[in-house]
DNA sequence: TTTTTTGTTGATTGACGAGTCAATAAACTT
DNA sequence: AAGTTTATTGACTCGTCAATCAACAAAAAA
């Protein structure tokens, strides 16, 4: 019953997959047949699609990125003052989409993936310059020169949230990990203004 | 040629080399044979020793955990004040000993291994505990009631600071690690001072 | 209508790797 | 000297899995 244009449906199918399959296992141990069945195809159809499992690892990859990258554009647009652009950022970070379960599994083991696989590597250093590039916009006019620093920190900071919250069991707490985060500024800010 | 005895000097053998090959390859897909031969022996005689492949994955944990535990007791007990005390620890997280490529690289991946292995999600977690109370007796003097939110994301802190130095490239730079983190407490403590 | 393109899968291949076993040897015990 | 324990490995088993292939089906193009 071929319906043709199948190809972009099947495609996303297998991006969903492939991300649900590394959250819930935990690890890129997964096999295509898993993903391949949990998006309801056959695993040489995968195959077809994306060359290998690793194109499959990398377009999850980048459906993740997009996702974020697209959140926090969002946010920012509606930002006014410096600080709120720097609190979009970190809601953003934290938003449902993109600090959920699967997600956060998942981006942990694509950090492992980018020790061995070149691209990887990229996607990573592209999501960690562009972050580090929007929290300055709105940290520098608060902060000048201290504003490297800081973004720096809270960088590595709301990383770590995520790497933390991957062990945690229950429900993402999304405010208390926001909150964290924004301490870390609001403090920085203020120690800065009285120093 | 059997000498007798072998068996600690074989097993810290194998300990030292799987969480060097864990760190060279970036992954926890290294074969037995490889962790093997770095330690200079059959694939058979390590699996006469540990029973399993996750039973050095597990060991070399415990290894990079002891060390760790080790340098931080080892400055605590030079430490005279509160915020000696947590220096120290922040100190001791990024000396040359734990910040070093390989352990970096190896526990990223444990991180990972505790998501599929009970044993090893234990073992992080006695780390996240010891790392916070250690954390809060520093703490509690100088921050009062803040002192739990303090050291909570402190640890979140240094945790994602090893995170990004697995991918940074060449030598680790444990003076800005440091100062990063220490830079959040001080940032804290002042802001409480101020409030 | 024939041909080509697109979708789809069961079966197969080929490689790799964890764990086992049998065998060998040196050291200790009695 | 005979027996036991410890050290050690090459060869083997057995399972798994990524990737390929051959074949079939339906839509589109010719």
């Amino acid at each position: 019953m071929p319906k043709l244009g199948m190809e972009p449906i099947r495609k996303e199918a297998l991006v969903k997959a492939t991300i649900v399959e590394i959250g819930r296992t935990g690890s890129l141990d997964v096999t295509v047949s898993q993903i391949a069945k949990r998006a309801g195809m056959s695993s040489a159809l995968a195959h077809h699609y994306f060359g290998s499992k690793e194109d499959m690892f990398l377009a999850a990859m980048r459906h993740i990125m997009t996702i974020y990258g697209a959140e926090v554009r969002g946010a920012l647009c509606v930002a006014q003052t410096p600080l709120e652009r720097v609190e979009a950022i970190v809601a953003a970070s934290f938003s449902p989409a993109n600090f959920r379960r699967e997600a956060v599994g998942a981006w942990l083991n694509f950090w492992v993936l980018a020790q061995t696989v070149p691209q990887a590597k990229r996607l990573v250093a592209v999501y960690q310059r562009r972050l580090r590039s929007n929290l300055l916009v709105g940290l520098r006019p608060l902060a000048g020169p201290q504003a490297e620093a800081i973004a720096e920190g809270l960088g590595a900071l709301i990383d770590g949230l995520y790497l933390r919250q991957v062990l945690r069991p229950g429900a993402p707490d999304r405010a208390a990990a926001a909150s964290t985060a924004l301490g870390y500024v609001t403090a920085h800010l203020r120690a800065a203004q009285h120093a």
